[in-house]
This record gives C-alpha cells, structure tokens and sequence, in this order.
DNA sequence: TTTTGAGTTGTTCGA
DNA sequence: GTCGAACAACTCAAA
C-alpha cells in the first residue's frame, strides 16, 4: 500500500459526534445514530434523565420502569457493537454542552419530537450548545412522515401524508466506536409495578412483537383489531419509547392499509399538537370549555378501580391497571362512560391514563381524550362519540372472553346477561349494580352539550 | 373568492 | 326483528 501524499492521519484530529436519545430508544433505524456513526470516527450515546421527564405533569411508575429497562437493554445493544450509552441526571442544556466538551464532540444528533415540553427543551438545548460551539443537529425518526401544511381533519391529512416521500429504512448500524476515557453514568433500578405487563421492556421484546404482529396479525387485523380480546398489535409501548421505529413499522405493516390509517393517526395527532400547543391543556374546540362537569370523586373512583357496575367499563379499566395497557376500543368506551355518563371532565380521565399507560403520549392521549368527550379536532356531532357500554360490549366481546378475563366476579353470569349482569339476580353476589342509568345519562349528556 | 363536498370508530325510537 | 330517520347544523379543505 502506497502512502498518500497528505501523509498519516493524525489520531487527535478524529471526530467525535454525540447522539441523543430520547424516546428512540433503539439501535435498528435509527437515523440520527446512523447519520453520527457514518459523519464522525466515534460517536458517544446519551441519555439524559431530567426529573421533569419522570415527575413531571404526568409522572408514572409504570413508564418509569419501562424507560429504565428500556435503556439498559438499549446500553447492552450499543455496547454489543463497540459503542457505549452515557447517562447522566440534570437539565439537558446543561448536560449536552457539557458532554461535547469532555469528548470534544463538534455536533449532537437527536430526533425531532413535538411535545410542548420537547419543543421547548429542545430550543433551549439547540441554544446552549450553539452558544457552546457545537452544531444541533436534527433527524426525522420520531415519526413516519412530516407533513409541513396544517390540518385539522384527519382525512385530508391522511391524503397529504401518504403522498409524503418517505426516507430509508434503515439497519442496525454494524460497529460503533466510542470515546475513551466517559463518564458512563449508573442506570437506576426500578422494580416493575405492574401486575401483569402488557410487554417486557426494551427493542428486543418490541422487535418480537412487531415481527409476530407482522406475520400472524396483520392479514386479519381490519377484520379483528375492534375484538376486545385480541386483533390489535398491542405495540403502543414500544412506540412510545421509539423501541420499534414507526416508518420501520409502516414499512414492513405496508399490506394492510387500516393498519396503516392507524400509524398515520399517530402522526396526525403529533401534528395537531405541534400546530396547537393550547390543546395539552384546553379544549381545541374552546367553547366546550364552557361544559358544565360534575366532577364527582367517588364516581371518578370507581371508574379508576373497575367498578362501575358496566362490566366492559370495568374490564377495560382493570386490564389498564394490571397491564399498563388498554385496547383501543376499551379506551373509547371508557372515554365515553367517564365524560357522558359520569359527567366528569375529560382531563381527569386524561391524567388518569397517563398515570397508568405505558405507552402515556401526551398527543395521542390527548387527541384521543379531546376526540371521545367531542371537544377536539373531529368534526362530527357528540352525539355520534355517545357509546351504549351494553351494546358495545355485545359487539366487540361478544363471546365473553375478554370480560371475564377480567372481571371474575361475573364468572356465574351466563352469556345472554353478561353485559347486563343486574338481570340475573344472585349470579354475581360480588359484582357491584350500576352506579348509573345509562339512558338516563345519556339524556342528560346531550343537553350538557346542547347547552354549550 | 366562492362554492361544494365531506367529515374514524353511534344510539335510539318508532313505524 | 328490521328499517330509516332523528339526533344539529358546522367547519374544513379543495376545486
């Protein structure tokens, strides 16, 4: 081999480049690692745990545990390629700064996100680093594509969206290298709180569900995913947290256009929230916070706990508790039941969830929240967001599985009155009556929201 | 600029 | 048991 004329490299003059993880937590496509490992010889992976995260508006013990055991196995895969996961307690646009200076790095990666928090934090970083001499640098990842025109119904954006471009997906990268001499930074421990958890944490754990989905799910999920005891792909965690990349997912889910739709509601959201940051606290639609509420605290308890009297309501918030996760259909029902028959506000159920979910998104959660109480961006009358929790349950469980599951107490109750269990007197000595009437309720829901 | 078509997921009532 | 109408009228997005 023949010496170019420019000589040897010189070993101080390498490049060091810093990747931010934030809720990407995942080596495969993940394009601000892929981007850091290819423009810079070594790249230094950090997370920043800033107690706002964890005790902020919404703190959760179960989303704590996920986080944790998400990054843990998220520092096993990046040492597996030679790389190496910082982490370290503070303010990110102290923490970052900081790190680039001990390392030298010349630039930091991270994946855009649309939180009022994140855009805020991330302004805040992308100042102190510039102010630092290091150049900010941000990725797509997040989520699947970026549609730059506002919108607040949902199908219009979904024609836009799917005429977005799409980028690569891509691979995990091959070897990494990091700099020596890092402060690595202790990960605490968190033992898991819930009972029986939706997923274990992690991208090896939403991998195999994302490739079992993919294989056996997705043929039959328009048919199934409205089935109480199964058909949805239950990958909202791992969403949340980035350890399964949404444009990967779309990808590889591409033979299924309903599954699809629901990706791009995820986006969509986001997308509301970006263009509407008032909506993490009021409604979209702002003359409904001119509803009356009863905010009832014992109602409101019994909702939380399961036991309404509704045995669908019930199952669905005690698959929540015990899980950290709650099909789709199970939300709207709830939704419903705690706005329209309960009359409590929306954000109770809101804070609610986000205590409880794993997958806790302040968009999707609030969009969702602010769609099934008919105060956000869908355009149709309340009246059609109303959910008969008897009918609902017939329908979507109509074999009993999932109630039961949840619900023992109706164990006795055969299969005709178990989404009415109060008409079999004596098969259910354990199962509290209906806290409400839902006909009557549901009257009274219509004229709280004619009112306004 | 004006017009027109369309809008995730329902329920109840009475003929 | 099945069917259509009523539940109200509005705003967004695109042509």
């Amino acid at each position: 081999m023949v010496l170019g004329r420019s000589g040897p490299r010189i070993r101080d003059m390498t490049s060091t480049a810093i990747v931010w993880f934030r809720r990407d937590l995942r080596v495969h496509d993940h394009p601000a690692l892929t981007a850091a490992a290819r423009g810079a010889d070594r790249v230094a992976c950090v997370f920043v745990l800033d107690d706002r995260l964890l005790d902020g508006r919404f703190p959760s013990e179960p989303r704590r545990w996920f986080l944790l055991e998400s990054l843990r196995e998220l520092r096993e895969a990046l040492r597996a390629r030679g790389g190496e996961l910082v982490v370290r307690h503070g303010r990110p646009e102290r923490e970052l700064p900081e790190l680039a200076r001990e390392t030298g790095a010349g630039s930091v990666h991270f994946a855009s996100d649309v939180s009022p928090f994140a855009t805020a934090r991330d302004r805040r970083v992308e100042a102190a680093l510039r102010e630092a001499g290091v150049e900010p640098v941000r990725h797509p990842g997040t989520f699947i594509a970026d549609v730059p025109k506002p919108y607040t119904v949902f199908t219009p954006f979904w024609r836009a969206w799917r005429g977005q471009p799409r980028r690569d997906v891509h691979g995990a990268p091959r070897a990494l290298s990091a700099p020596s001499n890092l402060r690595i930074g202790e990960i605490p421990r968190a033992a898991c709180p819930l009972e029986r958890p939706i997923g274990q944490p992690g991208e090896k754990a939403g991998r195999a569900r994302m490739n079992a989905f993919v294989r056996d799910g997705l043929e039959r999920y328009a048919d199934r995913h409205d089935l109480l005891a199964g058909g949805t792909s239950q990958l909202s965690p791992y969403l949340h947290f980035g350890c399964v990349s949404a444009r990967e997912l779309e990808h590889r889910a591409s033979a299924s256009e309903a599954f699809v739709r629901q990706l791009a509601w995820r986006d969509f959201y986001a997308h509301v929230l970006l263009h509407h940051p008032g909506n993490a606290r009021q409604a979209f639609q702002q003359h409904m916070d001119g509803l009356e509420w009863e905010d009832d605290e014992d109602a409101l308890a019994a909702w939380r706990e399961g036991r309404t009297g509704y045995p669908v309501v019930d199952a669905a918030m005690r698959q929540l508790c015990a899980t950290g996760w709650m099909h789709n259909r199970g939300r709207l029902i709830v939704g419903s039941f705690l706005t329209k028959d309960l009359h409590v506000d929306w954000r109770h159920g809101e804070a609610h969830f986000m205590r409880r979910l794993l997958c806790g998104d302040e968009a999707q959660n609030n969009g969702n929240w602010q769609w099934v109480s008919s105060v956000g961006v869908d355009p149709a009358p309340y009246f059609r967001r109303l959910y008969n929790p008897v009918l609902q349950q017939r329908r979507h469980d109509p074999d009993g599985e999932y109630v039961r599951r949840w619900v023992p107490e109706l164990s006795d109750v055969p299969l005709e009155q178990l989404a009415e269990p109060w008409k079999c007197p004596g098969a259910a000595p354990d199962y509290p009556p209906p806290i409400v009437d839902h006909a009557q309720e549901r009257q009274r829901a219509i004229a709280r929201y004619r009112a306004v």
